[in-house]
DNA sequence: GATAGATTGACAGGTTCCTGACGAGTATTT
DNA sequence: AAATACTCGTCAGGAACCTGTCAATCTATC
């Protein structure tokens, strides 16, 4: 195929695009954007976390981050409220709709991406699985 | 095993970003953008190609290709003119400029990119390729 | 304790890319 | 030949994200 001579990361940026558009669609009938599900897995697994730990985590910055939060916040999905020890931090959390509209979400994800792999076994799953997260991680050591 | 309960998208959203900026890095010297770099490699490889054509294979819109390429003719690396035979459409092709930088960046992206999976073996490497390839695909059909 | 450094959330401004629409030109159908 | 349906490049406007900066606050060092 063609593809051998193409650049190997607009294979990824590729590979990403799709999955995001799929992933989207899998959303959009649960009224979540791809940027909002992240948040959402990140304050289930994190309660409590502030704006700068959620910019960390989905690798975005504190401003991006605050405007989806205020957004989020407008929606009804989370909640966010000083931190009892930090005055300059605030504690974000998922209401009981944020809870609810993230598990009904998370199948249809999980579903699709498992549609999308599924022509693949499961040697090469794992074996991409390994290189994505090794690729994510390299180059921030030095 | 951590990985297993973040959504795969992720991963790759992070993998891409991860190479992205390093090929960012690979490329300042060269004082190109990534979207700049990929759009020589296109006009490389299918010379007169119209700015739709170019959108088409990268992935994006008519107008974002339109505003980069408009950047890329003011700097000297491209050159648009009338279509011989559709009075519609821009044949696009390289100037000297545009071959030369792109003949210099090429060797330090693939480098850049080399060193980033470095650490794993070439099995890996070939089940990764082959499931971008196929996860950049996946879904078009219905 | 006091002071320097780092961190948090917010504001302004800019960049990049996209959606939607338009006139001009081409392809396809009747 | 005429009418319809595409496709082309482009303009207007907006969404999403980023950098740079700021005061307020916490942390660490002296």
């Amino acid at each position: 195929m063609d593809d051998s001579e193409i650049c190997l990361s607009f294979l990824v940026r590729q590979a990403w695009l799709n999955m995001r558009s799929a992933v989207d669609d899998a959303l959009a009938p649960h009224g979540l954007s791809v940027a909002q599900y992240a948040t959402l897995l990140v304050l289930d697994e994190q309660p409590g976390a502030s704006i700068a730990d959620v910019a960390r985590v989905v690798a975005s910055t504190r401003q991006s981050a605050n405007e989806l939060l205020a957004g989020m916040e407008r929606a009804g999905l989370v909640e966010r409220r000083p931190h009892s020890r930090d005055r300059r931090t605030q504690e974000l959390n998922l209401t009981a709709l944020g809870r609810q509209r993230l598990k009904a979400a998370k199948p249809s994800v999980h579903a699709r991406e498992g549609e999308l792999e599924a022509a693949l076994d499961a040697r090469e799953r794992a074996a991409a699985r390994t290189w994505l997260a090794h690729m994510a991680r390299a180059g921030h050591l030095p």
